[in-house]
DNA sequence: AAGTGGTCTAGACCACTTT
DNA sequence: AAGTGGTCTAGACCACTTG
């Protein structure tokens, strides 16, 4: 339906035209977030093309339906993910590639989710304790109350690849060994109400010892990725402490970053 | 500490109304922007304190004057950054401490500043020279196209701790050898025009050599963390690709992460 | 000069949580 | 039932970039 008014710019051609927003005013999925899906998906798909201008907004509302500040609403939130970029005076472009999928924060998800496929998880340890006065810190607990370990050993191909150590305030939740195994932690304690809101890790590393060199198949004195991490629910409660160690010879973390303005 | 009132459901009685917010409707600087500041210095400062309910925002925009849509937006910004959390039909209060400073994803920001006092950075090479086939991949340019190749020593307490080297494409912007030790390379790029918009790192672990033990002070097969970076701008180009490497026993990569619903 | 995104207004209705 | 944030509208003017 190209209404095709006559110079093409720069690096317009927006196939944005012809493709067709289905919105659905009945259904709960807010209208802003409805259109930042579809957009999402023709920029994945490749219908929207990396430095393929949008076209303008108001254009873009008119044609829609919508009001402007809700098209720009959806636009905004593939800005924060990345995706587009806005340039006063200019337009909004699809972003030069390259960053697309990823952007999740690794490593956090990562080991908590564990829901994949290729690796494996092995719950080794899984019951109540008093806290520790190093865990308890970690925790803001009193030193000697109730928290779950959790000790895991994931592996990939059927090599071992980390050790995982968790503690929980016991209080928080019932942790299923065999549910944990299929579901992971995270969604165990997304299930149980607990919103995870921020994190603070630690990444560094040091030579295996002996022992931790014998339970993940390595020689003494190998390198080892190590990390800590505690995680916090949106009222700042501490809900997770965890130590990993990994082996520095099959993992490590990737990550995209961007930069905020 | 504050002083809880008995039922203590959510700490109310801001001291909201006794601060006043300077808003310029002459400045440049937008309003929404002027209140998120004030927001986040009352924070910072502790007038408003973690757990504090934030009074609803139609209240907030009649007293400040402002519309409802432009509190939101101040409010929402400080959300994103992790200070404030939104609760539908309850309000929105001051995030549980914890979280406050620090937002900034470090690393990046930490290995190209260095704008720092107590960390010195001296310059070990600074040249143009053909890019190798690993360098061209990462920037994306021809092999042998001109990049300029940086090789950096980072000292503190007069220790060495990372070994920083980082290729650029040499038509990018100039480097000036003195300039760099004291302003960093970030500054000198932005300077530049270059807005940086992303970056994919990968950080591992590995034994040093008896090269590199020799030039960081440590013994051979010590622990080092490994960290590769491409950093690109807001139009998707690569503009610097560096390879990093840390003594574990002095350094670690700590930072915090916002999870994103 | 024309076109773009950036900001701002003054309302409205809805969904959710708590009392 | 009352109060909160979540969404949405239909305009307006401004700052910036480009031809």
């Amino acid at each position: 339906m190209a209404k095709a008014r006559g110079s093409a710019r720069a690096v317009s051609a927006p196939a944005l035209d012809s493709l067709d927003f289905a919105l659905d005013r009945g259904s709960p999925v807010p209208l802003y977030y409805q259109l930042a899906q579809q957009l999402e998906a023709a920029i994945e798909h490749g219908s929207l093309a990396p430095g393929n201008l949008l076209g303008n907004e108001v254009d873009l509302s008119v044609r829609l339906g919508l009001s402007r500040p809700t098209v720009r609403q959806a636009i905004q939130s593939l800005v924060d993910k990345g995706l587009l970029v806005r340039r006063r005076g200019v337009g909004t472009q699809v972003v030069h590639s390259q960053v697309k999928r990823g952007l999740e924060l690794s490593s956090l998800y990562d080991d908590l989710e564990a829901a994949g496929q290729g690796p494996t998880t092995e719950v080794v340890r899984n019951e109540r304790v008093p806290a520790t006065a190093d865990v308890a810190a970690a925790l803001g607990i009193g030193e000697g109350a109730e928290v779950t370990v959790l000790e895991r050993l994931r592996c990939t191909h059927g090599q071992p690849v980390a050790i995982l150590c968790n503690y929980l305030p016991a209080s928080l939740l019932e942790l299923d060994t065999a549910r944990l195994e299929s579901t992971g932690l995270y969604r165990m304690m997304r299930t149980a109400g607990i919103t995870l809101h921020s994190a603070r890790q630690s990444i560094g590393a040091r030579c295996a010892t002996a022992e931790e060199a014998e339970r993940l198949d390595e020689k003494e004195g190998a390198a080892l990725l190590t990390m800590q991490r505690t995680a916090y629910d949106d009222t700042g409660r501490p809900v997770e402490y965890g130590t990993h160690i990994y082996r520095a010879s099959r993992y490590a973390f990737d990550f995209q970053l961007l930069v905020r303005p």
